[in-house]
DNA sequence: GCAGTTCGTCCACTCAGCGTCGAAAGTACC
DNA sequence: GGTACTTTCGACGCTGAGTGGACGAACTGC
């Protein structure tokens, strides 16, 4: 495993540049760098020796002789792999991050880690036989806290037999590239920073509502993993001390009352008890019923869906409006399975937030849904890969 | 105001690692960082030149030729103003930022920036007269959210007339020298990270109970203000949907809970509807009744004041659950007034987070009272400058 | 076709930083 | 007290990275 990487801070940023702007003339380059065309040139032609850029033709006269065009290398390519509770994504892209091919496919994360990732790497197989060049790095997202140091996962409360399991050296044997693990939420917030809403902002949050909830940590434009790498677990934190009793033993927690689970156990009572009738119907066609049925039957004006989605949404909003208080972000992303609701759930959150929180934290507070939804994840997840293989050796 | 400071990375890394470590001899600042000699040896002449640094003495053989003992530069003097909503306390520190000379004085923020800063500067050059080196930088706290890179309060609750008012380059003027503004919690967490508890933690809570409640947040070993300057703000997250209302419109606020004005009020109820004797007569001898009278009477054994710290803390640690599984935290450091009341009170904190908060966030934290106390103000002030002064100009 | 502009390479020059050498200043042992 | 060895530190020559200017190549516009 001869990774090719960098071998300095100013190739690295050249790398990084190029990777987010796209192919550049080298004049362009010299422009916004600040290193004399003779260092500029010197490095642009070690970078093109190793493989790690292409020249790409030449730019349009700028008045005069026209200029080389400059790109990261054609045939880098990375993987993004996000493994979620039921099922896993795999998206292949190239040196830029474009995703040139995206799979996903059902597995259970409680079948345990060898059955899943060999799962994941059958269909990282797939989509590479209809390319043959190498892999420079891999993502990994798992649904639960990571060591991201050694790229494992610590005590995650939904992964039976995953606790400690070599995660990235496993992925690394089987695919030959260097491999960084980190939390799912995580990795859908750099996917997020990357190429989605949070584009331009350095600090923010992103909230994932799916089987689960969970909070990702952006601070000073990189993922805020705490000193056990659990940073962002919103999801037992106490809303109603006079709530439910949730699975983790305390009382109240937002998990009790929202998210995938929350919501399929409280439509299958309204089913059963014959309070919604719409849900009832899906209950028996269907045999169970899960958080998109209550989505859908919100959507068909059930009364009982709306109000579980609003309850859940005024929950939720309230836990966020003690962080955005507390972390006083530049933006709040939702998203995650759930977050397909959209913006009836949205109005919610925002109501909650807006209304509870310190005016100088929410006056100028966008609240917005993910912009790449269900790609949030495998983005991130190359762009946690490319970040690593962009540095200086 | 010519301000003198280190003309490059390997200066100001020097500056800062004998101003954290003491004075060294050449010889073992040769092996703490990675320079050849020739080059340790010309920078060191260069910042001698310069006034950051000064000789003295030599230090013991380590078998052979005795090497020169550098220090930081014997005339470097810093200023620390930690204003209050009670009183200031002004500190004036040496380059090594050991505290030289500490005053505190009563004001009453709500007599507004002129009086309060000329307060401040009045204190500060009755302890500079007795010493004739001129300040270096000067760092100052104020109890309400900064907008750091203006220095200017902006929208600060408890300080009337305060708001955008310059208070920097008010304070720079006088004292013809750089000025550093930052929140008094953020200045209390710095002062804990630099001499304090937090000397080796580089992700911290600090909770300052005082007459409100705040916090400061560490991360990555440096203070996290939040892209407005109130990060940080838990005196106003709900802890109690069907709570009291609080002055800022919202039910259940922390501070209506907790605090020293929350004691105050809930300590003149006790008095005067009887229930605590210890706090009626108190009442009739002072007039009136502070947290710190609760604090004696707890100490005396009266139930009900017992009772209210008993409460406090457990609604503050019920909030300090969610914060600690969100941020996980290495280390929280309980500070401020209301924390001389100490173990009592730290039980009761301890309690509700080891309950409540994530095993894995709450496995190895410590949660320990603050050990500066009074002083942590002032010493996180000059850090803050001294900071500002030992980087590469 | 020519003047003017831009781009890229070549090359001489500068200078920061490194390693070596030797003197200075110690210790340890006889 | 003398000798051998160790450590420190300034001086000095060397190296190599980086800079900036010069020049040729490539292009536009008149």
């Amino acid at each position: 495993m001869t990774v090719v990487r960098p071998e300095n801070v100013h190739q690295a940023r050249l790398m990084r540049r190029l990777r987010d702007d796209g192919p550049r003339s080298r004049a362009e380059l010299g422009d916004a760098v600040a290193l004399s065309r003779s260092k500029l040139a010197a490095e642009i032609d070690r970078l093109v020796d190793r493989g790690l850029l292409d020249t790409d033709g030449y730019a349009d006269s700028r008045g005069g002789r026209r200029s080389a065009i400059v790109r990261v290398g054609r045939r880098i390519r990375f993987a993004g792999i996000d493994i979620g509770a039921t099922s896993v994504d795999v998206a292949l892209t190239d040196g830029e991050l474009h995703v040139l091919s995206h799979r996903a496919a059902p597995v259970d994360v409680r079948d345990g880690p060898d059955a899943v990732i060999a799962r994941a790497l059958a269909v990282l197989g797939e989509l590479r036989d209809e390319d043959d060049a190498p892999l420079a790095g891999a993502g990994v997202g798992v649904p639960g806290p990571v060591s991201f140091a050694d790229g494992v996962p610590v005590s995650p409360p939904i992964m039976p037999g995953w606790n400690r399991f070599p995660v990235r050296d496993t992925f690394a044997a089987a695919l030959g590239c260097p491999v960084l693990v980190d939390n799912d939420v995580n990795i859908m917030a750099l996917g997020e920073k990357h190429a989605g809403v949070a584009r331009s902002v350095d600090d923010f949050l992103f909230v994932k509502i799916g089987t689960g909830i969970g909070c990702g940590i952006v601070v000073r434009g990189e993922v805020y993993r705490g000193v056990n790498g659990c940073a962002g677990d919103i999801g037992h934190m106490s809303v109603d001390e006079h709530g439910p009793v949730c699975a983790c033993g305390n009382i109240g927690c937002l998990e009790a009352f929202f998210g995938g689970a929350a919501l399929r156990t409280q439509a299958l009572t309204a089913a059963r008890t014959g309070r919604s009738a719409v849900l009832a119907r899906r209950l028996a066609e269907a045999g169970d019923l899960s958080a998109v049925d209550v989505t859908h039957a919100a959507s068909a004006g059930d009364g009982v869906a709306v109000a579980m989605i609003r309850e859940g949404g005024q929950r939720l909003g309230h836990a966020l409006a003690g962080l955005v208080s507390f972390v006083n972000p530049g933006l709040v992303v939702i998203g995650g399975g759930v977050a397909s609701i959209g913006h009836a759930l949205l109005a919610e959150i925002r109501g909650a937030v807006y209304r509870t929180s310190l005016p100088l934290a929410t006056g100028n507070l966008p609240i917005t849904l993910s912009e790449l939804g269900g790609r949030a994840g495998v983005v991130g997840a190359v762009r946690l890969a490319s970040d690593h293989l962009y540095r200086a050796a």
